[in-house]
DNA sequence: TTGTATGCAAACATTTTGCAGCGTG
DNA sequence: CACGCTGCAAAATGTTTGCATACAA
């Protein structure tokens, strides 16, 4: 079914990607369709939608899943990196920090997982969130680092 | 505003948190829904979900967010730990090998963000689908162990 | 031409909210 | 015995699917 079978490159595709590779803000998919609308104004939700997740599916774009119900976020950057999202805000900036490979070996070892990846993100307070005190993005709670 | 108003100790609390405590398998919140009416059949799911919202405030329960569509799950162990994800089964397990303390001040101090603690999931193949075959959870990809 | 991709709208799945009555502290 | 909590059902999100048609290759 979902066989390798042709994939087009359609108006649409292109549309969708290059909003992507023009964010650098993580976007949901409703703010890619929301951008999409601009250029492509009758582009449909349900195709953004189909296009994401084949961006996705062929490694053209990374999914982020940045907790608590918010939905789920998109990605053109997909070299190895890690996030930092702000509790503040909830924005999320780009990191590269590789974890050491001597971790990964050991978790694999340890857990019996044939590892293929990870994802990293860490949580906080962003320079801006810092100073103009701490905006609320999420119910309230001052996150208590456990 | 972050008025710690009174909070109660219901029955229906409890049977949630006995639930959560009882199980090891990172229940979403449907699965505790349909495990805590075997002992209070007159539960609605709305209390349930109330419930886990509260103890996820209050540093008794953690949001797992595994990604994909999926739902998020609920873990009664609230100490520092790690998960591995499942790519054949989509069952998540508890690590602990925490990231070294000194990446954290590196980051915070690339990122200028102050950070509070972070998430760290392993994706990979657990060894029951290593076995087996990779059992598919996901659309298809029979992730081959190289 | 051929079958994939699209747009629309309805279907779905999950989580949240409004409200009257219940029951804990 | 006051006020928070519950159950029910409806509403709000966020995402997927069915189908007839448009269009890339």
């Amino acid at each position: 079914m979902t066989d390798q079978t042709d994939l087009r490159l359609t108006p649409q595709r292109m549309a969708v990607l290059d909003v992507l590779r023009a964010a650098h803000d993580h976007p949901t998919a409703a703010e890619v369709y929301e951008r999409v609308r601009r250029s492509s104004p009758r582009i449909g939700s349900a195709t953004v939608y189909r296009t994401l997740a084949l961006l996705v599916s062929t490694g053209q774009a990374l999914e982020l899943n940045l907790g608590g119900g918010a939905a789920a976020r998109y990605d053109a950057n997909v070299g190895r990196h890690d996030h930092a999202v702000c509790e503040g805000c909830g924005r999320a900036v780009d990191l590269d920090h590789p974890v050491p490979d001597g971790m990964m070996a050991e978790i694999a070892r340890r857990s019996g997982f044939a590892i293929t990846g990870y994802d990293l993100q860490f949580r906080g307070i962003c320079p801006d969130c810092q100073a103009h005190g701490a905006g609320p993005a999420r119910l309230e709670g001052p996150a208590r680092p456990q």
